[in-house]
DNA sequence: CTGAAAGCGCTTACAG
DNA sequence: CTGAAAGCGCTTACAG
């Protein structure tokens, strides 16, 4: 049955013996018909096979029915989940997505925002590259509401759902506390809004048992080179620690080298935490090795397209709840 | 400037003095119109920042300008490179995309389908999970080109666009070849379309030499644990190898941590290329570890992207070409 | 080369 | 509760 051999409105209407209108205000829940007549019109375009031209319907009602999503980087790892989550909550909501991709590139960029207008979308939503750095606000582009999911933005009135970071944190520093560590190092990157939250979630769970973090050292990136490169500093450093919060997965692994190298034992010497948990996204795993926190990306989705769809769009920043996964750098 | 403050063509043609109808010939390239009169509308459109409304455009028209895209799994990791490389190469041409995630779900499939009948797609995309098993073709309920990736279906006639499993094979076999590898064991999954195409390009690429594998061992799955295992049992049976192709990357790492246990050392005694290029999804990667061939999934996505556009959208599979990206496990 | 007119398939005030 | 009619903003034969 090769689509849907044109059934259109008005061949409900004829066949159901009614007008047009009559016919659409059936099929469209609302207005005052009497029971009879719509159960009738139903029958008949069940039968009928009748299928409304969305198109039509969109052009008629001005309203799209659709959500743009802008992602500047949809290779990168993050934006898949966030997409995933996104797109299926709109699924379900009746919504499609137009789905354009800017790769960082301020060109394409406009090029995209030219499009979606074009299309008439119903809102926006934009997929960033981490909450890290300050995207460029596009919501003056738009009518139609615009939610930003998992970056910043310079608009400070901007709708902003990105990962609860202080939550990270404290959870990390809950879990440390819970398996009897009282001396917590902090390895991170410096200048980062993501990594001060980190660390203030941190300060704040270990201030509740009367703790602060032994030392806390920051380079400029999330790399396990870095990871490396501070858990040296910090074995020099001669400070004593049985535990380290590290700023994200890649930070962990570069510091368990370092630590095993030095003959040090995890989690028996040093316990380890992460956050992102990068080993979640990789299929075919078998045990889970590292602590880490994730940051529910898909669910950060979910709650943005939520936002994008609802009458009473929020503004401003949205902290997303994160989890603890237990694995074998805190619990062997 | 919140959305086009619906300047509408009928204003762009009362504006240089047209008709409607000239002014739409004018602006959509085609028909004949005098040089002087097109400049001077596109001159005046431009002035009046107009933005012909898609929606209207796609109605009249009876084309969408939308591609369809239902993956099978979004949330796996295949999924988000294929849907980037076609969604991109379709934005670069003037179609959008409607994005469904069916979930691995028959009655969330069943309803995308319905949605994206009802949306009029111009053509569509399904994403599979892997060329393993046979996807259920759903060519038959649209009337628009349906084009496969990364799957297999039960429809002979599908275009399906695959990596080249027996070009990796072969990829692998030769790289063997060339450092000087005589003796190539082969550790993979059974009864899977994807290893056997790898095997034979394996078993192509060394009869060119005048050779052939010298152990295959084949178990259920791609995991680590079959990796492991597969490689214990070859450990076992005494063989000599210098070499092991791995059906996937998975099965190299389960199989590398077997043979470093045994004391054997890597590549120095033993070679070790897998399939996947996981690694190479992984971002903040310092040095690349295991040498693998890379399905070019971004690559395979815009391939099919272009099929389902072009006007001879072809039929039946189309092996894509893979690469080999050399690593620490063949060279030292 | 240019324009008047019909039509794409719905929705939605407005009357009755 | 039901229907006649206008309209959404374009495209596209068809005349001229």
């Amino acid at each position: 049955m090769p689509d849907s051999k044109k059934v259109t409105l008005s061949d409900v209407a004829k066949v159901a013996g009614v007008s047009l209108s009559t016919a659409s205000k059936a099929l469209n829940g609302s207005a005052r018909i009497s029971e009879a007549t719509r159960a009738r019109i139903e029958e008949v375009a069940r039968r009928l096979d009748f299928q409304p031209n969305a198109l039509a319907q969109s052009f008629a009602r001005g309203r799209s029915q659709t959500i743009g999503i802008l992602t500047q980087n949809a290779i990168g790892t993050w934006s898949a989940p966030i997409l995933v989550g996104a797109a299926s909550y709109l699924g379900r909501h009746e919504h499609a997505t137009l789905f354009y991709d800017a790769a960082f590139d301020a060109e394409v960029l406009e090029a995209s925002i030219r499009r979606l207008r074009a299309r008439r979308i119903d809102g926006l939503l934009v997929i960033g590259d981490g909450p890290h750095y300050n995207l460029r606000s596009v919501t003056h582009s738009f009518s139609v509401p615009v939610t930003y999911v998992f970056t910043s933005t310079d608009g400070p009135d901007d709708a902003t759902f990105v990962p609860d970071g202080v939550m990270a944190g404290r959870l990390a520093a809950q879990h440390l506390l819970e398996i009897g560590r009282r001396r917590v190092a902090h390895l991170t990157a410096a200048d980062d809004i993501a990594a001060t939250e980190r660390l203030q979630g941190l300060t704040e769970g270990l201030a509740a048992a009367g703790l602060a973090p032994v030392a806390v050292h920051a380079q400029r990136d999330w790399s396990e080179e870095t990871g490396a490169a501070t858990a040296t500093a910090l074995l020099r450093s001669g400070v004593e620690f049985d535990a380290i919060f590290c700023g994200n997965d890649h930070v962990a692994r570069g510091a368990e080298k370092v630590l095993l190298a030095a003959g040090l034992r995890v989690p028996d010497d040093v316990a380890l935490v992460g956050v992102d948990n990068w080993e979640g996204t990789i299929v075919g795993q078998g045990t889970r090795h590292l602590t880490t926190i994730d940051p529910l990306l898909s669910r950060l989705g979910t709650a943005a397209a939520k936002d994008v769809l609802s009458a009473d769009h929020v503004g401003g920043r949205q902290p997303q709840p994160c989890v603890l996964v237990i694995g074998e750098t805190t619990v062997g």
